[in-house]
RNA sequence: CGGGGUGUAGCUCAGUUUGGCCAGAGCGCCUGGUUUGGGACCAGGAAGUCGCAGGUUCGAAUCCUGUCACCCCGACCA
């Protein structure tokens, strides 16, 4: 590719709306510009990563036996009726109501139209197990999009769903993807982290998700300190922390607390620190309402939570409901009798641990003193229970393991499903004894735009760019550094024959200063630039340089093209070997 | 959705507090010339309904109302 017919529109100037490192340098290198908020166009030489990463994970999928199709973007919004995620997906469910009348939806993820095409064409456990993905558009209304291609409302995603007669079989095949998708991340040059994310429930290793440590990350994980376990800090495990001897306590007291309802602002008026108060959250699901106590410097676990209400949507109870149940204003809640006006009291390990701690009154502007767990309310009953619903803190243990914490960003996820979908869609099959069974599915996605920018998270520096061979949007580029004829004609050369030999090579053929040339280079960051100036002309020689290197090799003209395009496959054989 | 912030040239931003100079700068872009190994220099030039709609005023980028877009923060409220 010749830079003057190609269309790259770098910009030296940082964009005012990127605050990441790979938002910036995605939009300064000429690979993308924003439609609208999370929405972003790819231009070519963009689009030219994308179909690379694409291609591998399209390649590796293959090997593992997937089989790849394409399912529309948009779907009736029956489907997702069946399954109900049209409620459980919420607000960030795209929907549009068609000429006919009829509700659509905006695939985020394609469960319900694989599981459709299953239900219709499964019919025995001799099809089984079939494995089938695509790579497509997907579209979340986010909350609230950021940090480029990080959370965007449209992106790319590789998304597989597997089928089965057997939870034998399921796990070959989960296997199978989790291997696939270790050579996935290793051919993309990434470093990666693979994190527990669902345990409990399906037993074992129920879902694995592969992290990309770096501080953008949005994921917290947290790892043990000997690093032989990690997980995301959504299921991450803590152990209960020891009880302290029972400390002297009067009874509880009353205090009047107008206005005072934050933790933060109760420790202030009260001269206490979080972690001597009780904290009480109302949730509700459906017309259950439940009651969570946790302490007060520490945050509730919304995926721990679920366990106890599996299947079921769980939400932080509207205000109304909050007065219903406590009698008080939001911020006033507490757990001394409580336990008739509420379903269900969930306690923390930790705040049931506590010799004596600060709640609210259950009375709007009044806090308790002195409350003592166990005794000023119970910690055992039909509808109490004492288990671990809270984040992992600095501090923990799990196994008596110390806890670590990291940001990453998530870039793949595969998963048991079971038989949610496959029951709610009737996706079945005739066993070898002829009873009818929902399959047991698996599902696996990539997010491939994740990729991109992780990449890019993990590889630049005050110049750009430096991708690993394997995403380069060209392998190499060859920078004529000055406008004499013979200069210009041996790069041309050396271009010929880089093509020649199959190596995708850009040649910057543009009328400019050679330090523009030098620095649109180091910003779209290809691997490998070849470059010819006057001086290593004269010696017949051509410089090659890495951009991850400050120092470059003076090759022989004749000899050049040869030279890089080896290097080109070292590289890339480098990555590959995984 | 709540809180905060920003919308002025293709980009980054000044000007708005205290209404009135002709709406500006740097970068980019166009023309000519000089340059030519790390985002050159000189000269000339094009380019903005000041987000949009109302209103106040002799006069609005500036004040008021509404609206839209974009950005940041947000369970900690129990």
């Amino acid at each position: 590719m010749r830079y003057s017919q190609t269309f790259i529109p770098t910009v030296k100037e940082v964009p005012a709306d990127a605050e990441i490192p790979s938002h910036q340098l995605m939009i300064r290198a000429g690979l993308m510009r924003k439609l609208a908020s999370g929405t972003y166009i790819y231009l070519p030489a963009g689009q030219r990563i994308l179909r690379k990463v694409m291609e591998i994970v399209r390649q590796e999928m293959d090997r593992a036996g997937a089989l790849e199709c394409t399912v529309p973007v948009v779907q009736p919004a029956e489907l997702w009726q069946r399954t109900g995620r049209d409620v459980d997906y919420g607000e960030t469910l795209g929907k549009f109501k068609d000429r006919h009348g009829r509700m659509n939806v905006l695939s985020p993820t394609a469960e319900e139209g694989f599981t459709y095409l299953a239900s219709q064409e499964i019919q025995s456990y001799k099809q089984l197990p079939v494995n089938l993905y695509q790579i497509n558009t997907k579209y979340r209304d986010e909350f609230r999009p950021r940090f480029g291609v990080l959370r965007s409302r449209e992106f790319m995603m590789k998304d597989a769903y597997s089928f089965h007669a057997s939870e034998a079989c399921l796990h070959r095949t989960y296997m199978a993807m989790y291997e696939a998708y270790k050579r996935v991340f290793a051919r993309c040059g990434l470093t990666y982290v693979i994190v527990e994310a669902e345990t409990g429930e399906m037993g074992g290793t129920g879902s694995h998700q592969f992290t990309i440590p770096c501080a953008s990350g949005e994921d917290v994980i947290v790892y043990t300190a000997a690093e032989d376990r990690a997980w995301n800090i959504e299921k991450a495990p803590v152990d209960p922390v020891a009880k302290p001897p029972a400390a002297e306590a009067g009874p509880p007291e009353e205090v009047h607390t107008p206005n005072v309802g934050s933790i933060e602002a109760v420790c202030e008026f009260l001269k206490t620190r979080p972690e001597q108060m009780i904290k009480t959250l109302v949730y509700q699901s459906g017309e259950e309402v439940f009651a969570a106590l946790v302490r007060g410097d520490h945050e509730v676990n919304p995926e721990k939570l679920n366990q106890f209400f599996v299947g079921r949507h769980i939400e932080l109870a509207d205000e109304a409901t909050i007065r219903k149940v406590t009698g008080a204003a939001v911020g006033f809640a507490g757990p001394v009798g409580l336990a008739g006006h509420v379903d269900r009291i969930l306690i923390d390990h930790a705040a049931a641990a506590m010799a004596v701690g600060v709640t609210g009154a259950n009375k709007t502007d009044y806090h308790l003193k002195n409350v003592v767990p166990g005794r000023d309310f119970p910690l055992e009953g039909e509808a109490v229970q004492v288990c671990d619903i809270r984040n992992a803190a600095e501090g923990d243990t799990y196994g008596g393991k110390k806890l670590l914490f990291k940001r990453g960003i998530e870039v793949g996820q595969v998963f048991k499903l079971g038989t949610k979908y496959s029951t709610k869609l009737e996706a079945r099959f005739l066993d070898e004894e002829g009873n009818r069974k929902p399959c047991l599915m698996g599902c696996y996605g990539i997010g491939i735009n994740r990729i991109i920018a992780s990449a890019i998270e993990l590889n630049n520096d005050e110049w750009g760019i430096l991708w690993p061979m394997s995403i380069a949007p060209w392998q190499v580029m060859i920078t004529p550094a000055a406008p004499e004829a013979e200069i210009v004609a041996a790069a041309e050369e050396i271009y010929q024959q880089l093509l020649n030999q199959g190596v995708e090579v850009l040649l910057d053929d543009r009328d400019l200063r050679a330090g523009v040339k030098f620095k649109d280079a180091d910003l779209l960051g290809i691997p490998i630039r070849i470059t010819l100036g006057k001086k290593s002309f004269a010696e017949g020689k051509a410089e090659v340089k890495l951009r991850s290197e400050k120092d470059k090799e003076m090759i022989d003209l004749a000899a050049t093209a040869e030279h890089v395009s080896k290097m080109v496959r070292q590289m890339l054989d480098q990555l590959n070997a995984v």
